[in-house]
DNA sequence: GTAGGGTTAG
């Protein structure tokens, strides 16, 4: 079963008894105020008031004395609600009053809301506001109705109207919103009007739409907004993206309010302006605000350097940052952190550590945000070692990694396949009292995908789930993605349905990925039919959307389409990219068609693409399977010069045409780079540097090519080489004849009978001839004991026996000519 | 009591 949907769809906690209707405080202000009631004490019994009056005598005469000694004899007899009378006769004398309350405390005695209303407002009253409010957080913590009693004991104990401002905030703190809206309204029945600073407070923990209804309520009461009020206003706006009505009200608040905006008004809409990505509209105003005389900082700075960098020009960026130096604003972490993280998400790890180094010598401490963005950068281009040391240096400077900075290293070792060690690191946070957010969760259910365990990654959802985390729209494109790969096509749509029909609308993410899928799996009507409802909805597709639709025509050889695409997209007006043009020149190369891949290549040109590594890898390998010797060695060197490199496919391709062509010294240097670059060249240039070799007698280099060849193509974890006993090694098609390479690897171990059948079996089907009798391995042994392998070349009827007492590893080259007679063989003792 | 920088999917 996969996901139960009930709980994807994301709700805000509502505030339900919080209706902002205006009408009603209208209602309360026409009516006549109230006076705050007449405190009447309880009058004690005759015992109870010769305690107190003894009790608080003792402690007035007897304060140098520790408390608990002068209070032990009344210990016994005291009761809570004697703090009241207590209250009283300590009046002038504070101290013992909150003496005598902690002493009570410490007795775990529960202090009456009455009590505690005192004691706050006699807080309020000697300046102690800290203490009262902590008494006051108490009353509402343990009082149900603990605003009557401080309305109650106010005017015989204070008079102080500040003990509300501090009630109301207590309600805030304690996230009780509703209530402290009804006590504001409460209060104004008595003529108090809470303070704007502590209604800003409440409106910093507020939704937007309660805000915009406290703001035309709250000041009909007569309370007037300040700057502060309007900015919480505008940042709240701006986080849901109403920027025109957020840009209203920095008009409104000066124009009609006569409350003139400040820097953070200005950043804070800036801001906004950035995070909707229009650069024009933030630069206007950091016009504007520059022209009322209002500096910008680096915050201001910082958002409009954020935007350039998710646009990918950090030049810009950086443009802005020597700006914003030459004005004289000192940059912080934050806007080095921005740069660098436009840096790394460009792949320049080289201005990346550039820009950290800068920092750290201009005086910035780096703090977690940045070990973060160093670590994502170092991710996310492979960097996997460095990565760990990054965080390992963040550590080592006392630094505390969160959940973001876990979820990164996280998904560093998902990309890389590393499946333990992300879990690992998992684990690490959780150890770490940290808990894994939703990103974690979807980064592991992602990674468990792409290693094909779609089952594996919908049950850690599942537990994700009991935790209580809402799954977004990511998480569920990693689980369709997971299914369309395994083939899973039905249960992956069936998944966007399930999370359509529970309110989570599927983006274009979730359209690309089926429609590649649909592509990939040749059913282009689907994929047509899926682009089709995602247009009906108003989704754009992007440069991927094309480029998936464009790896569907060309895949299917339908180039034709492949180009109309690419015409509707620039129609469209979506930019096409390198992996545009490269999905189509790729599919001419297949076609052979070497002239429509040049044109296409012009044609990204002319629009002002920049070429990447593959571009010239395709161009490269095409034109050497259509042995087109000068535009490959062309493209070679242009992208020898850009920096590029060639991928394997490439050198192989390269080298062959070389050495078909001729060029043999060429060909050999090619080979040796490709080998220094790590790359494992086909079997088919295996063999002709072996056949080079072999003609220059050249036996050393023959039989390391061959051990390498062996090591390299046949030895894999199906074949591990201590299993392997003989692997044949044939290729191509060529006038040569054809090598087979036997390695024996021997730990003292020698074939039996029934090793030898295993051996046959490990072998490639079709090439080892076994059936025909072609070719036999025999152990025998000799008249002294020592034992011997023995080729049995049976078509021909020979026998070849070699010692191999002495030896624990025996490499054959054979060279077999089928259609005559056995050429050689050599072995090779070690 | 208010503003900026970091993590996930095609």
């Amino acid at each position: 079963m996969f996901l139960c949907l009930a709980n994807a769809k994301k709700r805000l906690p509502l505030l339900s008894s919080f209706p902002f209707s205006s009408s009603s405080s209208i209602d309360r202000i026409t009516t006549k105020l109230r006076p705050f009631p007449d405190y009447s004490p309880r009058k004690p019994t005759i015992n109870d008031a010769d305690l107190v009056r003894d009790l608080t005598t003792a402690l007035k005469q007897r304060r140098s004395e520790p408390l608990r000694r002068i209070l032990a004899p009344f210990a016994q007899r005291f009761r809570p609600d004697h703090l009241l009378w207590a209250f009283s006769y300590l009046r002038s004398d504070l101290p013992l009053a909150f003496s005598l309350l902690h002493w009570c405390r410490s007795r775990r005695h529960p202090i009456p809301a009455e009590a505690l209303a005192i004691a706050a407002h006699l807080s309020v009253a000697s300046r102690n506001l800290e203490f009262a409010r902590q008494l006051l957080r108490e009353g509402l913590q343990s009082h149900s109705r603990f605003v009557e009693q401080v309305i109650y004991t106010y005017k015989h104990w204070c008079s102080n109207p500040y003990v509300f401002d501090l009630l109301f905030r207590a309600f805030v703190d304690a996230g009780r919103l509703s209530e402290s809206r009804s006590l504001f309204f409460h209060l104004l029945s008595y003529g108090i009007t809470i303070s704007t600073d502590s209604c800003n407070a409440l409106l910093s923990h507020l939704a937007v739409d309660e805000i915009q209804a406290a703001f035309t309520e709250f000041p009909e009461s007569g309370l007037r907004w300040n700057v502060v009020s309007y900015n919480i206003l505008i940042h709240s706006l701006c986080q849901v993206r109403k920027l025109e009505e957020a840009h209203g009200f920095l008009v409104k608040m000066e124009d009609k309010d006569g409350v003139l905006p400040d820097v953070i008004t200005y950043s804070t809409l800036i801001d906004g302006y950035c995070k909707s990505g229009e650069l024009q509209e933030a630069l206007k105003l950091l016009s504007e605000m520059s022209s009322k005389g209002l500096n910008p900082n680096s915050f201001t700075y910082n958002s409009l350097i954020t935007l350039l960098c998710n646009d990918g020009n950090v030049v810009e960026a950086e443009r802005l940052f020597m700006q914003m130096l030459s004005y004289g604003i000192a940059p912080d972490a934050a806007v080095y952190t921005s740069l660098i993280n436009g840096y790394s998400k460009k792949g320049n790890l080289f201005a990346m550590h550039r820009l950290f180094t800068e920092m750290k010598t201009a005086g910035h401490a780096p703090d977690a945000v940045t070990y973060t963005v160093l670590i994502s950068g170092l991710c996310s281009n492979g960097k996997m070692l460095e990565a760990n040391e990054m965080f390992v240096e963040m550590l080592s400077k006392g630094l505390t990694p969160d959940e973001v900075t876990y979820s990164t290293l996280i998904a560093g070792y998902c990309k890389e396949g590393k499946m333990e060690k992300a879990f690992h690191l998992h684990n690490e946070m959780l150890h770490g009292g940290l808990l894994p957010n939703v990103v974690t969760y979807t980064t592991l259910c992602d990674g468990l995908c792409k290693q094909g365990q779609v089952e594996a990654a919908n049950e850690l959802l599942h537990e994700m789930c009991g935790k209580g985390l809402v799954l977004n729209v990511c998480t569920f494109n990693s689980l369709i993605n997971g299914l369309c790969k395994a083939g899973n096509m039905d249960q992956a749509v069936k998944i966007m349905r399930d999370m359509e029909a529970a309110g989570l609308a599927p983006d274009i993410y979730t359209y690309t990925t089926l429609m590649d899928a649909y592509c990939k799996s040749d059913d282009m009507d689907q994929a047509r039919l899926l682009l089709k409802e995602m247009l009906d909805k108003g989704l754009q597709p992007n440069v991927v959307t094309f480029n998936v639709l464009m790896n569907g025509f060309c895949g299917l050889g339908m180039l034709e389409d492949g180009k109309m695409l690419l015409k509707w997209m620039l129609e469209k007006n979506i930019r096409p990219n390198a992996t545009t043009y490269n999905t189509l020149m790729k599919h001419y190369s297949i076609d052979k068609n070497m002239k429509a891949a040049s044109e296409t290549y012009k044609g990204m040109l002319a629009l002002g693409l920049i070429p990447d590594e593959n571009t010239y890898n395709i161009l490269i390998t095409g034109h050497c399977k259509s042995r087109n010797m000068k535009e490959a060695c062309y493209y070679y060197s242009e992208m020898v010069s850009k920096g590029f490199n060639l991928r394997k496919s490439s050198y192989n391709a390269l080298i062959k045409l070389l050495f078909r062509k001729k060029k043999l010294q060429e060909a050999t240097r090619l080979f040796e780079e490709m080998r220094a670059m790590k790359f494992v060249a086909d079997k088919e240039v295996y063999s002709i540097f072996i056949d080079v070799n072999y003609n220059e007698k050249n036996v050393q280099a023959v039989l390391e090519l061959c051990d390498e060849v062996v090591e390299k193509c046949y030895v894999s974890d199906h074949f591990p080489a201590t299993f392997v006993y003989a692997i044949p090694f044939t290729s191509f098609e060529t006038t040569h004849p054809t090598y087979h390479c036997f390695r024996l690897k021997k730990n003292n171990f020698l074939p039996e009978e029934d090793n030898i059948a295993s051996i046959i079996e490990s072998v490639e089907p079709g090439f080892f001839h076994f059936n025909t009798g072609l070719v036999i391995f025999q152990s025998l042994q000799n008249h002294n004991g020592s034992i011997h392998y023995a080729f049995v070349i049976e078509k021909l009827g020979c026998q070849h026996h070699i010692e191999t007492s002495k030896c624990r590893e025996v490499a054959f080259l054979l060279k077999i000519n089928y259609d005559e007679t056995i050429i050689f063989f050599i072995c090779k003792f070690l």
